[in-house]
DNA sequence: TGGCCAATACTG
DNA sequence: CAGTAT
DNA sequence: GCCA
């Protein structure tokens, strides 16, 4: 130390990354965990990049040396943890913007050359002659006409009512999940399913929900907690997102702290919060959480492949801004990540209800083309009737019973909806696209629609004998699914995108970890998974969030 | 105080 | 394997 | 953060 000191060195009491210039290892007792933890990060791939660990031959060579080594980095000679700067520095000679940027497209043939598969040509995207044409009004009218097409023609409208009912009777009793104990019908119901609308704005105009305000200030904050890194904060959510269920599907205004907390899903602290909100207006704590480092990770957030981990480490290597992505020669893309910045925007748009279905109608025929005895079908919140959706989710199985399977017919579908110009950048690739059992994610537009945004979108392909589960899987929606999981789980069960198992054994302490894998037991239709779970069937529209 | 929000595939 | 995504 |  007094070393260190003599030769100029100052020495810190707390780490300040924007003061530390070096960090120095002594020792070979000091595991990068702990030189993490020293620096007040959870572990060293948090530590700045611009602040470079050194062992302490850094020093020792500096002082026979007379001064210290130039290139400390040269030969990586005095590294204390190469790992960490092997991910980044790595590219420092080899990638400049320009160059970045301009492979960003190719990238993308890159990726498929990679395979050992065959894909037509990405780069052009003028469309084929057989693309069946678009109706017009049905992407135009869509802004204006949707809550109108909810309102009268959506089939789905009616259903609302009932599910709001349903689950009016389930907060109020404190029922436990989604079983089928029928108390009969409240009284309160139909006043309730008025309300219920507030929870989905599709089927009605926005504004009736008694605690919207406290509604929206608790989502933001749940936005703000969601994006911290971490197991804490990832259950801190969920919790708000309970709470926040709860509350919207409360028939009443909330007055008191007492009526707060006998919601489900509400404690002392969140019915803490609700009276602030209720007296103040605004929540001290979304101030206090939403700070710059907050809102610079939560766009990074946004790039499809970024998560809390990386959008941190970016954060912490100084880059506030996208462009700083791409510009910062230490930040090393994935070619996901790439599309991800390209189309930033696009990706996180959400698309109308009618330009899904468009897509869809598009992309249908196409895989029935190939084989007309293909199962094809949207999952995902387009199934659920949503009004707006974030992705396009396109399951496809086939009846094996004649013999024939759709074996490889995804790698086909996509070499035409890729040469329709409607599939236009791949994000992840199947492992084997001979498999039965596939998934598939990339971005889509509509081709002949001048100016139209990229949309996410996922094939799925599994055995026939599963579809009931990929479809009960992907319809969701999330809480729906966990709910469901979790009730199989307590059941014995265990309930994945293939179905439902049977004879799990799991580890008592952490119930996480099976011991034991089990027995399919329901699979092939989503009745049947539902029956064996004893919950009452519910069609897609009805499986919207709600708590328990 | 510990469990909850599972289970699985692709990327690098 | 860690991170990300569904 | 909530709950058993």
């Amino acid at each position: 130390m007094t070393l260190l000191l003599r030769h100029g060195a100052s020495l810190v009491p707390v780490f300040d990354p924007n003061v530390v210039t070096h960090i120095i290892i002594s020792g070979r007792d000091c595991g990068s965990g702990k030189v993490a933890d020293k620096a007040g990060y959870k572990k060293m791939s948090d530590v700045p990049l611009s602040i470079p660990t050194l062992t302490w031959d850094w020093i020792a060579d500096g002082i026979s040396f007379g001064k210290m080594p130039e290139h400390w980095d040269a030969g990586g000679k005095y590294i204390a943890f190469p790992e960490r700067s092997q991910r980044n520095s790595k590219s420092d000679a080899s990638v400049s913007n320009a160059n970045a940027r301009s492979t960003i497209a190719k990238k993308v043939q890159t990726n498929l050359e990679r395979r050992k598969y065959r894909w037509a040509n990405t780069s052009k995207a003028t469309v084929v002659s057989g693309t069946p044409p678009i109706v017009p009004e049905a992407i135009s009218g869509a802004e204006s006409g949707v809550s109108v097409q909810c309102d009268k023609d959506d089939p789905l409208a009616e259903f609302y009512e009932a599910a709001a009912a349903e689950h009016f009777e389930r907060v109020s009793a404190r029922e436990s999940d989604d079983d089928d104990s029928d108390p009969g019908p409240s009284k309160n119901a139909k006043k309730f399913a008025a309300q219920f609308t507030c929870d989905n704005p599709h089927p009605g105009p926005v504004g009736g929900c008694p605690n919207q305000d406290i509604v929206d200030q608790l989502s933001t904050l749940l936005d703000l907690v969601k994006c911290q890194p971490g197991p804490e904060p990832r259950q801190r959510a969920y919790t708000y997102s309970r709470a926040i269920s709860s509350l919207r599907a409360h028939p009443k205004r909330i007055k008191s702290f007492e009526d707060a907390k006998r919601l489900p899903g509400v404690g002392e602290r969140t019915a803490s919060k609700i009276m602030e909100i209720i007296q103040t207006g605004g929540l001290e704590r979304i101030k206090h959480e939403n700070s710059e480092s907050v809102q610079v990770v939560k766009l990074f957030q946004g790039i499809y492949g970024v998560g809390q981990n990386t959008a941190q480490m970016w954060y912490n290597n100084g880059c506030r801004t996208l462009e700083d992505l791409k510009t910062n020669p230490r930040i090393v893309l994935s070619d996901a990540q790439k599309v991800g910045i390209q189309f930033y925007d696009d990706i996180n748009d959400r698309m109308p209800r009618a330009e899904a279905g468009a897509l869809f109608e598009l992309i249908k025929p196409i895989a029935l083309s190939i084989d007309p005895a293909l199962f094809v079908e949207i999952m995902g919140s387009y199934r659920r009737g949503k009004a707006d959706c974030g992705d396009i989710d396109i399951l496809i199985s086939r009846d094996p019973s004649d013999g024939r399977t759709h074996e490889g017919i995804l790698q086909e579908l996509l070499e035409r909806l890729v040469q329709a110009g409607i599939v236009t950048e791949h994000l992840a690739l199947p492992g084997d696209f001979e498999d039965l059992e596939n998934c598939y994610r990339g971005l889509c537009r509509l081709p002949n629609v001048a100016g139209s945004k990229r949309r996410r979108i996922d094939f799925l392909t599994v055995p026939w004998k599963n579809k009931g589960g990929a479809l009960l899987y992907y319809t969701g929606d999330d809480i729906f699914n966990r709910s469901m999981r979790y009730k199989a789980s307590t059941m014995g069960f265990s309930l994945n995108q293939r179905g439902l198992s049977a004879g799990v054994v799991r580890d008592p302490s952490r119930r996480s970890i099976k011991l034991n894998k089990g027995n399919i037991v329901a699979s092939e239709t989503e009745e049947e998974i539902f029956k064996m779970l004893n919950i009452k069937y519910r069609p897609p529209h009805e499986r919207v969030t709600h708590f328990k």
